[in-house]
RNA sequence: GGGCGCGUAGCUCAAUUGGCAGAGCAACUGACUCUUAAUCAGUAGGUUGUAGGUUCGAUUCCUACCGCGCUCACCA
């Protein structure tokens, strides 16, 4: 027998013991005063003498983290809502009943207490314990108390064990949720609606990208994945709700990568009566706010970077790319604008993609601190709207920190004719094989042809954004569970199955 | 998909040119009424990712496969 099923089976055991002694194994409900972090926001200032004298009493939940049992007396300290609280028990101050369980108690286990704060000697806030419940057993062996759970497989895997045992894990999705509540927040304020719209669509588009395909059995067709809102939103704009926005999750069937989880959040927000630098100026208010609310500061820490939110640098793609040329023969102003020129010095079909494509290498990765980068090729914006005084250009920017790109908007195609002249562009693209092209939308179309008000609009990754404000280097760290591949088989049931 | 790397006890890690697979934590038994990576004494725990191969002998060398990581390509 492996030393697994051996602890298995003890802690099975255990769990009659713990019935025996008469009380529930799997627990019941258990009324606490305080939360662990409350508990130290509250009490935390208060001296010795003070609690002494206040004896303030409370009752707190949560799992078992250490324990240091001395004869008559012991320590353990108790996780919950990402605090520690240090439980005292002591034979001659708890029920018999209580003290027996204490002695029987696993690391993992989780328990409820009743009693009254105090400091102990080396100074710590702990709870003296009156009156110990027990709420839920562990069968399983937690991760090992100093280093905690470092194998990423199982971290990824196993979420659960990494959030109780690595605090700093719980910190980042934490945070997660503030980039989120703090992105909403500040749409609401503007006036902005939250809506959902398909994510199974029988037609899909709104990017550049392969889809994942499914299929619906009773209407027998094939759907599609969303591999972004953007259509049906300006769906909506055409309808009149004219400032909307969602987030929620993608799905592109392409590679993996540390920038990159085949189904990811982004948030899409469209204004009507707005255009792209009307959006410029929001998102730099937006992103400032959002380091604000998710890391009390507009300064945030990145790698070896320091990444100032508090203010945003704006430059268009050519200038950029006259910049930050590497190497020898950089172009001038003159030469990037220049489509001879630009056909000459990248591999692409034509002189806009040819732009792009020297942007991404030679601009992007020198992009760390947050950057605007405006004025893209119409080649490359399939829904954007040309500018009106360089029809080879599109009013669109894309939003790069740390060689990321975090967000794209622009001021949104609204003349049918002009948007079916760009689908055919595509399919004529589909057609040489780019099987990320887009796809003709006729919907699409008709709601145009219906009249849609000049609108900006504009899409955020939101993994992408949190990787930043938490300092992570993978995508996988910022999502709960990402992509894996399938496990093993575990043998979980089995295990249980001879448990009874 | 390509390249590089990793996989040893529940967890974190060792193992000498190829020569008896080990430690700490967790677990078990005992001692201990202010400890905090508690301490002390003792016990137990392994299909070295899987399958082959080379060898007297393989955790170690070779091949394939599985899983994960990094990276390039592609994308956001």
């Amino acid at each position: 027998m492996s030393l697994e099923d051996d602890l298995f089976e003890q802690r099975a055991a255990r769990v009659s013991e713990i019935e025996a002694l008469g009380y529930r194994p799997f627990g019941k409900r258990f009324d606490f005063t305080h939360t662990v972090p409350e508990v130290f926001e509250r009490f935390g200032s208060k001296t010795g003498e003070e609690l002494e004298a206040e004896k303030i009493r409370v009752r707190i939940a949560g799992r078992i983290q250490t324990v240091r049992r001395m004869g008559k007396a012991g320590f353990m300290h108790v996780q919950q809502n990402g605090g520690k609280l240090q439980f005292y028990v002591r034979k001659d101050a708890v029920p018999e009943r209580d003290y027996a369980l204490f002695g029987m108690l696993d690391i993992g286990d989780i328990v409820g207490a009743e009693g009254y704060l105090f400091i102990t000697r080396t100074g710590e806030l702990s709870l003296h314990v009156e009156a110990l419940e027990f709420l839920s057993k562990t069968l399983l062996a937690m991760p090992e108390k100093f280093h905690g759970l470092e194998d990423t497989e199982t971290r990824y895997r196993q979420r659960y064990l990494d959030l109780i045992s690595n605090p700093e894990v719980r910190d980042v999705f934490v945070t997660r949720a503030k980039v989120v509540s703090s992105i909403r927040r500040q749409l609401e304020e503007r006036g902005f609606i939250e809506v959902e719209t398909p994510m199974m669509q029988p037609v899909y588009g709104g990017a550049a990208a392969r889809p994942f395909v499914t299929h619906h059995n009773t209407l027998d067709i094939d759907l599609y994945l969303r591999i972004a809102p953007e259509l049906y939103l300006k769906r909506l704009i055409v309808g009149g709700l004219e400032r909307v926005f969602e987030i929620n999750r993608n799905f592109r069937n392409e590679g993996v990568s540390t920038r990159h989880n085949p189904e990811f959040t982004m948030v899409e927000f469209y204004q009507a009566y707005t255009d792209y630098n009307g959006l410029m100026d929001l998102t730099e208010t937006m992103l400032r706010q959002i380091a604000i609310d998710a890391t009390g500061g507009t300064v945030v820490p990145f790698g070896e970077h320091q990444l100032d939110f508090g203010s945003v640098r704006r430059l268009t793609m050519r200038d950029a790319v006259v910049e930050f040329w590497e190497g020898e023969g950089g172009p001038t102003p003159g030469q990037v604008r220049d489509s001879a020129w630009l056909l000459a010095n990248a591999p692409k079909a034509t002189a806009g993609e040819c732009l792009a494509h020297l942007f991404e290498v030679h601009a992007e990765k020198k992009l760390i601190q947050p950057t605007i980068i405006y004025e893209f090729p119409v080649e490359v914006s399939p829904l954007a709207n040309n500018n009106p005084n360089e029809p080879a250009m599109v009013d669109r920017f894309e939003i790069f920190v740390a060689s990321m790109e975090i967000g794209n908007a622009y001021t949104e195609l609204n003349n049918p004719l002009e948007q079916r002249r760009r689908f055919d562009g595509q399919l004529d693209m589909q057609a040489r094989g780019d099987d990320e092209a887009h796809q003709m939308d006729e919907d699409y179309l008709r709601a145009m042809s219906y009249g849609m008000p000049p609108t900006g609009g504009e899409g955020i990754g939101i993994d992408r954004l949190v990787m930043l404000m938490t300092n992570r280097t993978s995508i996988r760290d910022v999502i709960l569970f990402p992509l894996l591949r399938p496990e093993a088989e575990i043998g979980m049931a089995d295990r249980l199955r001879r448990l009874g």
